[in-house]
DNA sequence: GCATTAATAAAACGAACGTTCAATTAATTC
DNA sequence: GAATTAATTGAACGTTCGTTTTATTAATGC
């Protein structure tokens, strides 16, 4: 046989993308057999072929993707304030809202770096730093204003990712806490942890009841 | 040839043991072949097999040990006082110390877990499960003799330990900071994170001067 | 409806994988 | 110093891997 009735490239190549995030994040990179992948789409190992031209070319391209997406996200979302309680906030919900929509897709980008080509590698690093220098840019901002209290801008940047990232790991939709619940209480781990001053943030959202402002 | 001229069991057992930890915290498990290991060693991949029925043997080996030796660690270090923010801090000390000199060991464990077959999963989860319980307890003593404030006990948990742990991801040693003042850092970003009583902590810590319990 | 292009299957490639086995030599025991 | 045990080599086994090539069929354009 050769061409099937009803095939189109586009779905063909995103239903590839779709099975390659949820095997690779499951099995590893390494341990998915490009004849797995094709099996989960319905389709011979070949046929893969015309859509990446090598297995490591499909994970670069799920990994540069995902970077992308976040670095995006993140635009969309940042603040116009220049409130730096304000802006982490937001930073640390569009991190946590992001990543949890995205298990699977931030777990590949986490776990198999190594499997880049040093070129490749340097790319998504890049990506990377430059959505860690926002928060750090935020945390110092803060510092500098008087309403946070950081030993260490760059070790606390580095925690404060650690730790919010981490959800993914323990975190299942439909369990015991919601997103919004687990969003709420990251927040509030975040501003102690960083010193916030409470009246800071609720000066900078006066219509919002006191009662939030004292959760933090 | 056979056998090489002082040649000896456990030396080439250990031998073993150290390069798998370096190469599989480089390449990743699936990564590495048992003829790498063989090469790195300075031996034939079959002799691997004296040592190691399986390749997963291997694998679980490093990691039981590995579980074990942080287990061990924190029984060693728990103190005696019952005073929750005292033994917070003597968790912290110990994770921090602990990971950061087995960064590779950690990381292993960390991210092989899914080559592990099922029985031996649940075996090291379970090891996992117990050390995590520890602070999970400490944590719930703080809040109930009211010098720790914690909304969620079991998430605050899960942030500690994945902010704690994340230090082996970017620490270096040698580079900007030492071993002590990262843990210096970090349990003071533990201790606001948990809204430690900062007078709980140096009541108990009576010879120590008003300073350190300041920088809390 | 014919020519062209898009999408796939089927088969095969060489290389690498984990592992086994028999042979061989060094160290140890008595 | 002979017999035994410990440690290792070298070659081989069957599988599986990522990838390529060629042929074939469906969809599309004119």
């Amino acid at each position: 046989m050769a061409r099937t009735t009803g095939s189109d490239g586009e779905k063909t190549e995103a239903a590839v993308r779709e099975a390659a995030v949820s095997l690779i994040a499951r099995l590893g990179y390494e341990a998915m057999s490009m004849r797995q992948l094709a099996a989960e789409v319905g389709v011979q190992a070949a046929a893969l072929y015309r859509y990446f031209p090598t297995k490591e070319d499909l994970l670069f391209t799920l990994m540069r993707e995902h970077m992308e997406g976040l670095l995006e996200a993140w635009n969309n979302t940042r603040p116009a304030t220049n409130n730096p309680v304000a802006r982490l906030a937001a930073y640390v919900e569009n991190h946590i809202a992001f990543h949890i929509e995205r298990r699977h897709a931030t777990h590949i980008s986490n776990m198999e770096l190594r499997s880049l080509s040093h070129e490749r590698l340097t790319q998504i690093l890049k990506m990377r730093t430059t959505y860690e220098k926002e928060l750090r840019a935020i945390l110092r901002d803060g510092v500098e204003a008087g309403v946070l209290e950081i030993e260490d801008v760059g070790l606390t940047a580095m925690a404060l990712i650690q730790m919010m990232t981490g959800v993914i790991v323990w975190f299942r939709p439909g369990e015991r806490l919601s997103i919004t619940e687990v969003t709420t209480t990251y927040l509030s781990m975040t501003m102690r942890l960083v010193g916030a001053k409470i009246d800071a943030y609720s000066a900078a959202r006066p219509f919002e009841r006191a009662k939030d402002a004292v959760a933090l």
